[in-house]
DNA sequence: GGGTTTCTATCTACTTATAGGTAGGTAGGG
DNA sequence: CCCTACCTACCTATAAGTAGATAGAAACCC
């Protein structure tokens, strides 16, 4: 399959199937069937599991803070968080889970090195979020009698736990009301009637 | 090891490593060697992995009807609610996830007859949440413009990512912000200063 | 330019460990 | 004597990874 880069077709890949998946449900064997190659030949690409899951998180954190970079240019905090929000909502309708969620599953099996890039993937959505509230606050934008930090650092578990929760039960309305209650406690309403 | 039933421990033991490592990280032989005898042993009291699961969940079930059953006795809405939340804290306080949640993040994974209990897990909760609020609002125990389904059904998906992401950072404190978040959209003041 | 070497991406073939499961035997208690 | 709860011994499939070969492209040297 002559595609433009092996090794990222397998990053692509691997990917999917650990949002879809999980990471301990993945393995090289599904994975070099799927572009076509053998296992060992995945192997010449990443020497390990392990390594291929760094690299897979690696860059779903660099693509976090793109994302970010992006949104910066907003009009407002509530289109900010919006299209954090909507970028859950996409990898939902793709019928997978959040990376970082789904790796924070596993988190136990998994060996040491991985678990920076998933703390920082972490860190860096909630510092960002707090920032936002904080700067809707001060400009009046938002209203709320609780401390920034506290509504932010409850945004992203939600929305880890509505992706998990969605593809067992509740199709994307699970999104919808955890969206609702967040914006709501912010003071916005509802732009839908 | 004489312990009192091997059949209910090898129950306890399969939940715990399914709660702290995923079910697809947990075998029979672990489980085998944890309780002292061989994996064809364990053979004997559960004919498959698959079969196994679904009893541990079909009890976990069972266990929150027992919960709600007890938690029906509480003297208002916010008891019985923050009960339900402490519950997740306890979870925690293991170093584990909700079962539930667990076995959502690996649903793509397991077996159809499994995947009735874990749906019916997530229905009863949510019921259960939605019942409380509606009846705390009727009452003017709570207090919200938000419809009472909007609410309850952000409260599981909240305390479900919450407690998948504390074992990688936040320790606690996710927790206690999705229960202040929670609370206050309920116009609940928090009772510590 | 021709010849040689080196690099890239793949292969076949293999190893070791584990996973889930089966068949059939057995010790000891009711 | 039979049933319960184990056991040993085995099987088949898969997982992750290694060793060594190879075809073809690129680069290197004179």
């Amino acid at each position: 399959m002559p595609t433009v880069d092996r090794r990222t077709d397998l990053l692509d890949l691997a990917q999917g199937m650990i949002q879809e998946r999980g990471y301990n449900a993945f393995s090289f064997k599904d994975l070099a069937a799927r572009v076509g190659i053998k296992t060992a030949s995945v192997h010449y690409h990443f020497p390990s599991k392990g390594e291929l899951g760094l690299q897979v998180m690696k860059r779903y954190l660099d693509q976090l803070e793109e994302c970010l970079r992006t949104w910066a240019e907003l009009p407002s905090e509530t289109a900010r968080l919006r299209a954090f929000v909507g970028s859950y909502r996409d990898t939902e309708n793709q019928g997978a889970i959040c990376l970082c969620g789904s790796m924070a599953s596993d988190i136990q099996t998994l060996n040491a090195p991985i678990h920076s890039p998933i703390n920082r993937y972490l860190e860096r959505s909630e510092q960002w979020v707090v920032q936002c509230v904080q700067a809707g606050l001060e400009s009046g934008e938002f209203l709320s009698t609780l401390p920034p930090e506290t509504l932010a650092m409850s945004l992203l578990p939600s929305l880890q736990g509505a992706l998990i929760l969605s593809r067992v039960q509740g199709g994307g309305t699970l999104l919808t009301a955890v969206e609702q209650s967040f914006f709501a406690s912010l003071g916005v309403l509802d732009e839908r009637p």
